[in-house]
DNA sequence: TTTAGATGCGAAATCGATTTCGCATCCCGC
DNA sequence: GCGGGATGCGAAATCGATTTCGCATCTAAA
């Protein structure tokens, strides 16, 4: 068995309160004696027991990331928001729980709360918003603070972790235009809901800031994110009596897709046909052409809502967090000039 | 608060060890009070604290999974590793917690072991063999149950869940060889210890059951895994007298950056020149040409590597655990036939 | 010299479960 | 009717920490 802090009691000749307040330095304890406790806890490799240390304290230090495992397999995004979350976590003696089971299951989520094993909640799976607001409520009820990723959630009471859709769609479709793109193709993916519709209109705003009428035919939406889909919807765009120049794919795997289905037609990138992803995954730097895309900042997206939760667990009372970072336009080769026809 | 085990007993009017065993279906209740008792918890939505439950039965259900944080962002392979990691946890009633920032600190993993947050620990990042047979040591002593990953540990008494590395190399030799090639670069990624020894072993055989030569200036050691340093390895390459045919990358991410500076210099592949990479990630299926590789089966070793370390946390006397996984030659369009000179 | 206020420490309660052990009660066979 | 073995339940101990509260002792001011 491990020394507990009754053996270290016994062994100073203390008594179990008093090792307790010495290494937790609170004031009612004489320095000499805090030496002596500290001194032998370091000898004997004294470390408290996280469960009875957790009963007392009702707290747990962990936070839990509940996701959808399937999303979470197929967006690599999902993958590169977690070691931010885990060393932002780490950096506060916070630890990460991993549930991938939970997703889109208000009776399970609701007995991780009332078992208490982790102070706070991230939820990063796509629902819609009347689903993220029920649940958002049920965890309130439960008291379990919590944060939402990676939308904004149109509530003010729901605390979230977003990044800017409309601006970055925006910025990718003037990018187009501004290359004299008048015809762009865009995915819709509405599974993702907020972010289908941010998106979407940041990409129809672009195009009445530029006066190109809005057609619905350059707009299709794909029924998956699977990134299998992509060639499917190539076909479909390329099928168009009067096909777009320029497509805006919605995700960086589902254009990365479309590029190699694009060589696989002899259709050149960006020379016949100027592809763009969103995400800005690692991969999409290293593709060829390399995929211009808008790079959602991820490290700083999972750092920021590990701390934004800890707020909330600190302050319990306080207003919800909802925070949106700025993304970034990253232009790279498969995108290019409009072709002359 | 939550409500208690005390307050379901005081409702139903029975004693809490009732409650206790009517709840862990225990022999010494009557199917009676069973069912009063299940139905009031169900009615409560009560939920045991997994603080006060892990104190008691001295177990968290939790397993940790200790990695390198820089290593997992650098290589999609691990990151590939932990959903199904998690999944078989959750498919046993435990949970993953994730631990990035302990490699190689033995100080801070032994804290770990002491605080008794995890019942058992999968380690999973790059280190020589007399540091993990030390680690392994420790934790052995510690009592605390664990697993290496991904590679052999010639060690009896270590645990550990691999992939045939050798086997994996040696097959995507052979495959090269098939195709005519006879200058066959190879790199090697020393700061992986025994995955490079190993893989290195698998193509050294390959050339000698072929009767090829080895050529020391073929086999290139790199400095780092980090992506970046594969146009450097690429143009050592090239600029041997007599180059290479074909590239054997050690890693996916390695390879498909070769891949890019090979477009950028206009060297076809795979006519002019045949690359491969190893480990199977997803992305390595939709570069162009798609990655001619070696495929570790990720979701398969993430939940056996957690079903065995479950089984050495059930059975902590028990002999260790050496699991090696077969692995699978993935033929794509990187490799192609010796270009005729 | 007295006294109010620090100061340092320990006893005991507490967190919320599980487990052990003992005490009734009941049933059955003799 | 009696003894012995199930059966069902509760009291109390336990897991290992933290926290509250009270009791000495000591200091410094009056």
């Amino acid at each position: 068995m491990s020394v507990t802090i009754e053996d270290l009691a016994d062994r100073l000749g203390v008594s179990r309160s008093t090792v307790s307040k010495a290494l937790n330095d609170r004031a009612d304890v004489s320095d000499a004696t805090k030496d002596r406790v500290m001194q032998t806890a370091r000898e004997l490799g004294y470390q408290p027991s996280a469960a009875a240390r957790s009963l007392r304290r009702q707290r747990t230090d962990k936070i839990g990331l509940v996701v959808n495992y399937p999303i979470y397999r197929v967006s690599p995004f999902l993958a590169e928001l977690i070691p931010g979350m885990a060393t932002a976590a780490e950096d506060s003696a916070y630890n990460l729980i991993l549930y991938t089971s939970l997703a889109g299951n208000a009776e399970r989520i609701k007995s991780l709360c009332r078992s208490r094993e982790v102070d706070g909640i991230i939820i990063a799976w796509p629902q819609q918003l009347s689903e993220t607001i029920a649940l958002s409520r049920l965890l309130t009820d439960e008291e379990m603070p919590h944060v939402f990723l990676p939308r904004r959630v149109p509530h003010e009471s729901v605390s979230y972790m977003a990044s800017d859709h409309v601006s970055g769609a925006r910025q990718l479709t003037d990018h187009l235009i501004a290359l004299g793109h008048q015809r762009i193709g865009f995915v819709r993916l509405p599974e993702l809901f907020e972010t289908d519709h941010d998106r979407h209109a940041g990409y129809a705003q672009a195009l009445r800031m530029a006066g190109i009428a809005y057609e619905g035919q350059l707009v299709i939406s794909s029924p998956t994110s699977e990134p299998a889909i992509a060639e499917e919807l190539l076909s479909a765009f390329l099928s168009l009596p009067h096909p777009p120049t320029a497509i805006l794919f919605f995700t960086d795997p589902l254009a990365i897709r479309a590029l190699a289905h694009a060589k696989a037609r002899d259709i050149r990138v960006p020379d016949d046909l100027s592809i763009a992803g969103y995400d800005g995954i690692l991969s999409s730097a290293v593709t060829v052409p390399a995929l211009t895309t808008v790079r959602q900042p991820m490290p700083t997206m999972g750092e920021r809502a590990v701390n934004n939760l800890l707020k909330l667990i600190a302050e319990p009372a306080g207003p919800a967090i909802q925070e949106t970072l700025p993304v970034q336009l990253i232009v790279r080769g498969s995108t290019g000039p409009r072709p002359q026809v």
